[in-house]
DNA sequence: GCAAGGTC
C-alpha cells in the first residue's frame, strides 16, 4: 500500500477523491492501493531550550547555540503548563503506523519551503527510513492531481529545499530566543521582552511612523480659490501656485476679476483638457488584501478576519484562505461562470452577477505562473444561507471581489480646465462614464481628492465666465497617516516600502515581512507583549514598545531588510549553496546581538512597569504583587521572575503547608511537581504548583536557605 | 516565559 501524506485534511480529501472509491478512517482515508493521511500544519517543531538543559532564563545560558537541533511534538498550553498536544500525538501515531506499513511514501504537503519542512520534521521525528517520492502540484484540479501522480519526483530532489527550510527554522529559533532572553534578562526579568526577525521590524515600522507623525511640523501655506458658474453649474478652481505667506496670496486674490469687483465675466478659459482614463478591476483577494479590505470597511482586525475566513473554509463556502496569491489558473477559470451564476440571487450584487453571466470575463486575475501553493480566494460552489452578519460580511467581500475581478474596466473622464484671472487657476473634475467593476459595491474611490469637482459644466477655450466668489484658503501640509491594521498589513507585504501599484506590490511580496498565514498573529503578539495597542482603528506604540524600539532600532534585528537578506541566502541554499556558511554567520550574529542586548537592555529596567494585580488576585506577602493565574484552577506567585526571593504557598482550602509537609509529600511520591523542580538541598524550591492527594495546592515556600533568613 | 512557521 502506498501512503500519501498531505499538509492538511482538506488536501488529503481532494487527492483521495481523484482515486475513486474511498473509505474514511480515523485520521486517514483509504482508497484502492493508497492511503491518504495528513498533518495539521507543523505537528513537529524545534524543541524548546529546556530540552538542551537551558533551564530558566539566565545569563549563563546565553547564547544558546545547540550543536544539533532536536525535534519535539507541537505543544499545547494548559492551566498546568505546556504539554504535548494530544490531538497531534494521536495523528502522529496514525502517520507512524501508516509509514511502517507503506510500500511507498508519497509526500503531498504544500509545494513550497514550509510544506517540505512540515513533512521532513515529521519523517525525521518518527525516525522513518523509507525512501519517499514528492508530489509537486500547484493546483488541486483533478487533471493537475492526476498529472502530478504520473510525474512523482524522487524525494531527494527536494533535499536542498529542506535545507533552506531548516535554516529558516533554526535561524529564527537561535536569533529570536536568544535576543528575547537577553533583552528580558537585562531588563530585570520582570516581563517578556520579545524580539524576532519579523515582529521587531514590524514594531519598528509602527514606532517610526508614530514618531515621524508626532514630530511632524505642519507647514502652513495659502491658496487662492475662485468659484465660477456656467449654466447654473458652479465649480471651483484653485490657484496653480501655493503661497508661503498670506500677503502674496492676498495680492493674487486682489487681481482676480470677480463679479463684485465689476467684471461680469472675468474668468477666461485658457485651456480645456479632457482625458479618458481606464481603471482596471482589482485582483482577486489573497488573505492579506481581504484582511485590509475587511479592516477598512468593517473594522475587523486581521486576526478576526482570518478566523472568520477559517470558519467559512471549514464550512466549505470559500477556498483555502491563507493564500498569498491573487491569481488563478486557466483550470480554475473554467469553473468561474458557474460561481458567478450562483450569485444571481444575492441581495447585494445579484444584478451584477446576472450581467456578468453574459459578459466577457476580464482575465487580469488569470495567471497560472503567479499561483503558488494556493490560488486566490474564491467562493465555492456551495451557496451559503443563514450566516451570521460577520461571516456574511467576509463572504460578501470574497464573492463580490470575484465579480469585480472578472468585470469590465471602469472608464472615467478626467477634465482639467485652466482659467486666467490675474493669474492662473485650475479646476479638476472626474466623471465616471462607465462604472464597470465599480458597480459591484458602488464604492467611491478610496482616495477621493478633495480638490476635485463632482461635476464640471461643458466649457470651451476662450470663453469667459463670471467669478461669483473668491477667497484665500489656509492649508497645512499633512504627515503620513499612523498605521491601522490595513495599512500595516500592506506595509508588511513590502517591508515598509510604500508601493501603490498593485502589481508591483505583488512582485515585492517575496521579500515581505512574515507570510499571509502569520501576519495576524504577529500583530497579536506585539499587542500581547504590550508593545503596541489598538486605539479605535489605529495601532499605536506603547511606552514599552517605544523604549524597546529606541534600544534596537539601529540593529539588524529591527530592519525589514534582514528578512530580504535571509531570503537571498536561503534561495542560494535551495540551489545548492553552502548551508554551513549561513549557519555559522547566524551563530556569529547571535553572539553579537546577545551580548549587545545584555549590555544595552539594562537601560530598560526602569521602564518596564509591573502589571497591576487583577481584581481578587492572591497577593504574595513578600513581594506584594499579584500571583499568576492558571485558569480557574490555580494561582502561583511569580516571585522568582521579579526578583522576589520567596515563593509562597497556599492550598486551595487556605491551609498553609510547611516546608517539611511539602517535602514529605514529595518523598512519599504522592505529589507531582507540575512546574519548576525541587532541589537536592531539601527545602529549597523552584516549584510553585504541587498536586497532592488529587487536590491542587498552591504552595509558596522560600527558594533558598539564604532567602529564608 | 522566548521565534516564526503551519493549521484545527
Amino acid at each position: 500500500m502506498k501512503v500519501v501524506i498531505a499538509e492538511k485534511p482538506s488536501v488529503a480529501r481532494d487527492l483521495a477523491k481523484v482515486f475513486g472509491k474511498t473509505t474514511k478512517k480515523d485520521g486517514y482515508i483509504e482508497g484502492p492501493g493508497y492511503s491518504f493521511t495528513w498533518a495539521f500544519g507543523h505537528l513537529v517543531q524545534l524543541a524548546p531550550p529546556e530540552v538542551y538543559g537551558f533551564k530558566g532564563w539566565r545569563v549563563e545560558n546565553l547564547p544558546m547555540l545547540p550543536e544539533r537541533f532536536k525535534l519535539a511534538v507541537r505543544q499545547q498550553k494548559t492551566a498546568s503548563g505546556t504539554s504535548d498536544d494530544p490531538g497531534v500525538v494521536k495523528q502522529l501515531n496514525i502517520i507512524k503506523k501508516l509509514f511502517d506499513e507503506a510500500t511507498e511514501i508519497i509526500v503531498a504537503t504544500d509545494a513550497g519551503r514550509e510544506g517540505e519542512l512540515i513533512f521532513r520534521y515529521i519523517y525525521y521525528h518518527l525516525k522513518c527510513k523509507k525512501p519517499f517520492k514528492r508530489l509537486w502540484i500547484s493546483s488541486q484540479t483533478d487533471e493537475a492531481i492526476k498529472n502530478g501522480f504520473r510525474n512523482l519526483k524522487p524525494g531527494t530532489e527536494y533535499d536542498t529545499l529542506f535545507f533552506s527550510a531548516q535554516c529558516r527554522s533554526e535561524s529564527d529559533w537561535i536569533v529570536g530566543l536568544n535576543a528575547t532572553q537577553a533583552l528580558s534578562i537585562a531588563a530585570g526579568n520582570r516581563a517578556v521582552l520579545s524580539l524576532g526577525r519579523v515582529q521587531t521590524p514590524t514594531l519598528a515600522m509602527i514606532c517610526f511612523r508614530y514618531l515621524e507623525n508626532k514630530n511632524f511640523k505642519p507647514q502652513i501655506y495659502f491658496q487662492v480659490a475662485i468659484y465660477l458658474n456656467k449654466d447654473d453649474v458652479g465649480f471651483r478652481a484653485l490657484s496653480i501656485k501655493n503661497f508661503k505667506d498670506e500677503e502674496t496670496a492676498l495680492e493674487v486674490l486682489k487681481k482676480v476679476r470677480d463679479v463684485a469687483s465689476g467684471d461680469a465675466a472675468g474668468g477666461l478659459i485658457q485651456n480645456v483638457e479632457v482625458k479618458p482614463r481606464k481603471e482596471q478591476p482589482p485582483l482577486l483577494h489573497d488573505l492579506s488584501s481581504l484582511q485590509q479590505e475587511a479592516n477598512k470597511r468593517k473594522g475587523f482586525t486581521a486576526d478576526q478576519t482570518l478566523s472568520l475566513a477559517q470558519t467559512l473554509y471549514e464550512s466549505k463556502l470559500i477556498t483555502y484562505p491563507r493564500t498569498g496569491s491573487r491569481y488563478i489558473g486557466e483550470d480554475v477559470l473554467a469553473g468561474i461562470p458557474q460561481l458567478i451564476e450562483n450569485l444571481e440571487h444575492h441581495p447585494l450584487f445579484g444584478k451584477q452577477a446576472s450581467f456578468l453571466k453574459t459578459a466577457k470575463l476580464n482575465k487580469r486575475s488569470v495567471n497560472a505562473a503567479k499561483v503558488t501553493d494556493h490560488h486566490a480566494l474564491l467562493p465555492t460552489e456551495n451557496v451559503p444561507s443563514g450566516l451570521s452578519p460577520d461571516l456574511q460580511a467576509v463572504y460578501d467581500l470574497i464573492a463580490g471581489r470575484m465579480l469585480e475581478a472578472f468585470h469590465q474596466e471602469c472608464i472615467k473622464e478626467l477634465t482639467k480646465i485652466t482659467i486666467e484671472s490675474g493669474s492662473l487657476f485650475v479646476a479638476n473634475g472626474t466623471v465616471i462614464q462607465s462604472p464597470g467593476w465599480r458597480s459591484v459595491f458602488n464604492q467611491k474611490d478610496d482616495e477621493k481628492e478633495d480638490e476635485d469637482n463632482a461635476t464640471l459644466p461643458k466649457v470651451s477655450k476662450d470663453e469667459s465666465l463670471p467669478i461669483e466668489k473668491k477667497e484665500v484658503l489656509e492649508k497645512q501640509t499633512k504627515p503620513k497617516a499612523l498605521y491601522n491594521e490595513a495599512s500595516l498589513l500592506k506595509a508588511m507585504e513590502t517591508s515598509g516600502k510604500e508601493i501603490e501599484d498593485e502589481e508591483l506590490r505583488q512582485a515585492m511580496k517575496n521579500s515581505g515581512l512574515g507570510t499571509p498565514a502569520t501576519r495576524a498573529s504577529i500583530i497579536e503578539t506585539l499587542i500581547k507583549r504590550d508593545y503596541i495597542k489598538r486605539e479605535k482603528k489605529l495601532l499605536l506604540p506603547t511606552e514599552k514598545g517605544l523604549a524597546v524600539y529606541e534600544l534596537v532600532k539601529d540593529k539588524k534585528i529591527a530592519q525589514a531588510e534582514l528578512t530580504g537578506l535571509w531570503e537571498k541566502r536561503l534561495e542560494d541554499i535551495r540551489t545548492g549553496g553552502s548551508v554551513a556558511e549561513f549557519k555559522n554567520e547566524i551563530r556569529e550574529y547571535t553572539r553579537t546581538i546577545t551580548s549587545e542586548l545584555l549590555e544595552a537592555g539594562r537601560g530598560l529596567s526602569g521602564l518596564i512597569a509591573e502589571p497591576e494585580p487583577e481584581e481578587g488576585a492572591v497577593i504574595c506577602p513578600h513581594c506584594k504583587k499579584g500571583a499568576l493565574r492558571f485558569g480557574d484552577k490555580a494561582v502561583s506567585c511569580n516571585g522568582y521572575q521579579r526578583g522576589c526571593s520567596f515563593v509562597i504557598w497556599r492550598t486551595m482550602s487556605g491551609k498553609q503547608l510547611t516546608d517539611s509537609q511539602i517535602m514529605e509529600l514529595i518523598e512519599k511520591g504522592r505529589t507531582s511537581v507540575l512546574k519548576g523542580f525541587k532541589s537536592k538541598a531539601g527545602n529549597s524550591f523552584d516549584a510553585s504548583l504541587l498536586l497532592a492527594d488529587g487536590k491542587v495546592h498552591f504552595v509558596f515556600a522560600p527558594r533558598t536557605e539564604e532567602a529564608k533568613q
